[in-house]
DNA sequence: CTGAAAGCGCTAACAT
DNA sequence: ATGTTAGCGCTTTCAG
């Protein structure tokens, strides 16, 4: 229980030389005399010293910290963004601040602000379920702190954002639906106020349009992704007569509720409905039949936004070059949506 | 782009008051004329003024913070703990840094030193799974900042731990096993260096013993948790010769894989091998048949662990004379395990 | 009710 | 190679 902290002058006193040469030899100066050094680094060693990041980040006016907002945290998409963003921060000697809005626009805006206030140098951000605007990134512009967005994002406003080609996604999911000689494609999503549910969307639609199959909006539902959502979507997918003979369904855990509740009532996947997911998430082999889906590569995601926010704080990059950067993504094809057998 | 940061110098000079008002009166202090006060604040809210968070904290010596430290983020497990941290925290006005360390001892101590630098006042930890050992928290403990741990826990040394009677449960698994008139049952674990696991297998054992059943340890498998580890192990069981007649696996994820894996084999569950996983996680009712399992109320064990260590800074509460708290747990019953039609 | 002033621990410009 | 010193922005004691 020692409790008093220990501090440069208490170094330097017992040492007999002074706080600025103990701060040099600290931080590794090389002007520093080696002899000198290592006696300094012994007794802060054997006195228990830790620097006070207060004092140092109030004198430097920065933190080196970076700031990332994300939605919620149980997601493997989510998880593998944060490994690929924590490898390089961490390369580049930044920490990190993890903040999670739990898919609400208040929790966000909280979030956001406490980011701000916490004065990370940079943020990589991707946007809540229910998010209305941008404003609470204002202060980070107005203050010239960098924001990234990534996946759910906002392209007005010339941001910065990495995403992957989501129209191009939903396009694949549903010309190979299409491929399956299906006819009658279901389609549910959510929120299309949110780029990558809406930019699917449009895929979906102009996939069908380009084979000559019309547009039917009876067959779009559009819900918020809960279990409880799976299971109304899965219900009243039952009731449509005739019933669709495919469903192209935004998020993987939802096609397997959605599944789930069809299969009980005595629907076969994939002959009756052949089905198509999004994300790769581990459930898709867990279920069965096992979910065809489009692969999300999430660590790349984060590699690449924390690339290019470090190299712009570190000066070597601008990001206000770079508006949009896309990352390869594409369809992987599983059971629950083979109704042709494959030809060989 | 103003960059320039608004301070209580500004505000006072502007005012033509002290800055020892200003201070007063953006903490609300009620010894701060009315006006004033609220002159005070208008021009900091006009001025775009924000409290440096590192002069405060420079100054008070505190952080009102406090540190999570857990061993990975993408568990429906975690997730909900977190929910429980974070509502009592937020509430009693503390801020969270929440810290993963991706199940990795180097990672963990890293984090806990990082949490130190970072002068959290209290810590609320879960172990990764393979730390060796505690001395990583003893530089909180040398301070005085309260560590709680929670779930996966080393009980010696007298720390204040909130977990589930593992042993207990254990015990309920393997007897509602025996129940199913089950003879041979198998148990998957893992390091029996957590007490999690640890605890689980003894009241694995209890029950066998206490229901007249030879343990054998030819039917207990340790294993890392992984897919790999899920696949590797059904096929371990698929060479046993005769096959058991049910399994406890510690882990719902690990359960699930193990059964996709003995189904593909020809294995019907409950029929031939009748599961009992642990956790209540999603998967459970997503695969089939849906998985038994023990529940695990993570955000009971979030909020209670994180009143004890609030209470404790507050001075309200003392965490040193409460060495362990249980929250209450149970089985929940599905199909996997129900070889016996129940009985009416 | 308000103000003056000290000091939290550190860094860096400047001086030696 | 080392030392002196002036702040960074805030809180709080002490004095009015």
């Amino acid at each position: 229980m020692k409790d008093k902290e220990v501090t440069i002058y208490d170094i330097a006193s017992a040492l007999n030389i002074s706080i600025a040469t103990v701060s040099r030899a600290l931080k590794n100066d090389p002007v520093v005399n080696k002899r000198t050094k290592k006696k300094i680094f012994d007794l802060a060693d054997q006195m228990g010293y830790r620097v006070n990041q207060f004092a140092r980040n109030l004198r430097n006016q920065r933190t080196n910290t970076v700031g990332m907002l994300v939605p919620k945290l149980n997601s493997n998409f989510i998880n593998s963004v944060l490994a690929g963003v924590e490898k390089v921060t961490t390369e580049a000697g930044y920490d990190l601040i993890i903040a999670h809005s739990s898919e609400s626009y208040i929790k966000e805006v909280a979030n956001a602000k406490n980011l701000f206030d916490k004065r990370v140098d940079g943020v990589i951000a991707s946007l809540s379920f229910d998010t209305k605007n941008l404003d609470h990134f204002k202060v980070f512009k107005d203050k010239g702190v960098p924001v990234i967005f990534f996946d759910r994002v906002e392209q007005e406003g010339n941001n910065t954002v990495v995403i992957i080609d989501n129209y191009k996604c939903g396009y694949l999911a549903t010309q190979h639906l299409i491929e399956q000689d299906c006819k009658r494609i279901l389609h549910i999503t959510s929120s299309l106020k949110r780029n990558v549910y809406s930019d699917r969307f449009k895929g979906y639609q102009d996939a069908l349009f380009d084979n000559g199959i019309p547009y039917d909006e009876n067959l779009v539902i559009i819900n918020d992704l809960s279990e409880r959502a799976g299971i109304e979507s899965a219900m009243q997918i039952l009731k449509m007569d005739p019933l669709p003979d495919a469903a192209f369904i935004t998020n993987d855990f939802l096609a397997a509720v959605c599944m789930r509740t069809l299969k009980e009532n005595g629907i076969r996947i994939p002959e009756d409905i052949a089905i198509v997911g999004f994300n790769n998430d581990t459930i898709c082999t867990l279920v069965e039949p096992a979910l065809t889906t489009i692969n999300y590569p999430g660590i790349d995601m984060g590699e690449v936004a924390a690339r290019n926010l470090v190299n712009h704080l570190k000066g070597t990059g601008n990001i206000q070059n770079t508006n949009t950067i896309i990352i390869r993504s594409n369809l992987i094809i599983r059971k629950s949506s083979l109704k042709k057998k494959p030809v060989i």
